[in-house]
DNA sequence: AGCTTGTTTTGAGCATTGTTCAATAGTAAA
DNA sequence: TTTACTATTGAACAATGCTCAAAACAAGCT
């Protein structure tokens, strides 16, 4: 009989929970190259085949624990909208979004830029359900993009959010690439906020010209 | 006597050259993690502990291949800036010079995304050297920043060329990460163009409001 | 309890990595 | 040639991700 013990499953579970969040203290401290199999097995002591048991593979392990960074950044966008004054102007709320990005990175960038540090690999490619995670983000400023110009097509408006996000991501990537040496991340805010605006105005604005 | 071979400085120097465009084609064929110290040595023929004896690092060799990247890179872009049309539009420049990034960046993806890939280093950073060449780089920016304001100072232009040039760098970014998934090359490029038209006018265009 | 059967976990072992450094080969002056 | 120094080498080292025969375990049966 194709046996299976009870208990294993929750073991299991229980396993994976731990070595997640055990990597993520690790690269959300010492950065990614930090994150050994060696090193979890031992932070959560179990040993190092204990880990592909439970996942494919070391890969596998930082995917889960980019998963958890996605979802806490997703809350603190949340959290951002939820305080911007003006409900009825969907300009600040896309700027409240780009903030909150940009504290995002700066409060924990080894995380941050684990999310992305997947160099251009050739075949192993990440499933799809992170690729949704990473998609969903933008859907928040989807929202506002329709509330800028309700008439425009859905997929325009796609676009555009992901558009207006990468945009984002770029001042945010470069500007933390060179943060040790120049950019104070101050400046980064005031940088994503003109560039949120400029952007909205540049696409929507149909002033008379 | 503190002696030193004569021929020794060029034998090292054609080595390093030699080393530099082997480790560039391994780069661009196979990306990043293709470069091996053993194979960069039996490339050009020569044992692991030459590569030492030249580069302090494996860094320093992919700085260096680096640095002809963005050597190229430049070049490209002056060559699409002289194919520009209407030499008075410097809205025309700037997307030119967009596009011309993209255009790399899909043509050569792996050296592309080779000049980024240093995740975020605690300690060993990037010599002074290479940060300004890459700085160079949105030095073009400038010009034609500075036509579409003359009167604006040199402090607040610099930061405007490296918030759009960052803008650009994130759409392509992300637009080569969701590559082999969903977004055609050709699509990254109606965005970069549309990117910048809506930065240079919602930066620059006062029209009455 | 003891035995049997299938499952789960283990950690020494493998291949591969970047980097070093005693030993070898090389160079040029004496 | 001899001598004195320099340059190059590649076997050896430590650390990596990952595997897989063996050990430990769990559950059912007599």
């Amino acid at each position: 009989m194709v046996g299976e013990h009870k208990a294993t499953a929750e073991r299991r579970q229980a396993l994976r929970a731990a070595l997640i969040s055990a990597a993520g203290r690790r690269i959300a401290e010492d950065g990614l190259p930090a994150l050994t199999a060696r090193a979890a097995a031992s932070d959560v002591g179990c040993s190092v085949g204990a880990i592909y048991n439970v996942f494919d593979d070391l890969d596998g392990l930082i995917i889960a624990v980019n998963s958890k960074t996605l979802a806490h950044l997703d809350r603190e966008i949340a959290k951002s909208l939820a305080a911007v004054a003006d409900e009825n102007d969907p300009v600040e709320s896309l700027v409240a979004i780009g903030l909150a990005y940009c504290r995002f990175a700066a409060a924990h960038p080894h995380l941050w830029s684990a999310l992305f540090e997947q160099g251009v690999k050739p075949d192993r490619d990440v499933p799809a359900w992170h690729m949704d995670e990473h998609i969903r983000l933008f859907a928040h400023v989807l929202t506002f993009l329709k509330q800028l110009d309700p008439k425009q097509e859905d997929e325009q408006a796609w676009s555009r959010a992901r558009l207006m996000f990468s945009a984002v991501h770029g001042v945010v990537s470069l500007g933390m690439h060179e943060l040790f040496i120049a950019v104070p991340p101050d400046e980064i805010e005031t940088q994503v906020a003109l560039l949120v605006r400029a952007t909205a105005r540049g696409l929507y604005d149909r002033s008379p010209w």
